[in-house]
DNA sequence: ATAATAAAAGATATTTTTGTCTTTATTTTT
DNA sequence: AAAAATAAAGACAAAAATATCTTTTATTAT
């Protein structure tokens, strides 16, 4: 398995791109996100539409309209994504599946995915939205396959 | 999402259980392993035939027949079982979904993922499927919830 | 006002994952 | 040889995730 859903992948990638072509104030539309993140843009649609409802990024209708953040926005971290769509079993979730993670009865591989556990958590809440504009801007690194 | 797929988390629950029941040579049955790891029966059935054609574990039909594991796959990591179960995304994935995680053209994320994928690697190839088997068995770990 | 643009929403479809039920094959015990 | 036990296999079903297509609503520009 993946870290996240294919959904949350596509957010993730979506929200980079939006924020690094949004830092100056204009918008960008779905399908040049779509194009630009390799993804379903219908599908896309959705998902971005769901993050606007939850307050993650913005959007407006009409002539050029579109997807877009506030410099605010960018400060967040990406935790915040991924507790939006995939919830918080990232988080808090059992190795093994067991209903809840307990230190009083834990499941063998406890101890040592705990550890595993807290670096992803301290890595999503450590890394912002908007860290990666200059790199992104410049191609150094990459939301979808050359 | 979960490290791993819920039948990965299953097949693990499920060695775990066998190994610690038959470490002394008899052999235990798919109605016995499913109500003590909480698994619905006939999935489970079928990814246990699966681990046994691949070799991880061994079955015997007729009665006193069941699943077991011999000494020598006590020592097997479960790396052995993941990567059977769900292939080697886990172990060589990119966070983002990108098709090939690369360091030349690396995903925002790559570069604090990597260390994390390393780590989840090391603990899987470190940990055996044998290893729990005495607190297993004094029931300080668990399989399923309480 | 009208037309054009773009997101939002709705309906439907496909694929993958997860789960159930039934039958078959193999082995052991009697 | 017959009966019982047990895994293996096959067919099918339900649920969840992923994807597509169409219609509606809001906004802007003419
Ligand atoms: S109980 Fe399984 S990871 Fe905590
Ligand atoms: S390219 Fe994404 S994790 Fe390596």
């Amino acid at each position: 398995m993946s870290l996240f859903s294919k959904t949350c992948e596509y957010a993730l990638r979506a929200v980079f791109y939006i924020a690094s072509k949004t830092a100056d104030g204009s918008k960008v539309g779905i399908k040049e996100i779509a194009r630009n993140v390799n993804s379903p843009e219908h599908f896309l649609g959705k998902i971005l539409q769901d993050l606007s409802r939850k307050g993650i990024l913005d959007s407006a209708k009409g002539p050029n309209g579109g997807f877009f953040l506030h410099p605010k926005s960018l400060k967040r971290p990406i935790a915040d994504i991924v507790s939006a769509v995939d919830g918080d079993n990232v988080f808090t979730g059992c190795a093994l599946g067991l209903a809840h993670c307990s230190e009083r009865n834990p499941c063998p591989l406890h101890h040592e995915f705990k550890k595993i556990r807290n670096n992803i958590a301290k890595m999503l809440t450590a890394t912002t939205i908007g860290q990666f504009n200059k790199e992104l801007t410049l191609g150094k690194i990459l939301l979808k396959e050359v």
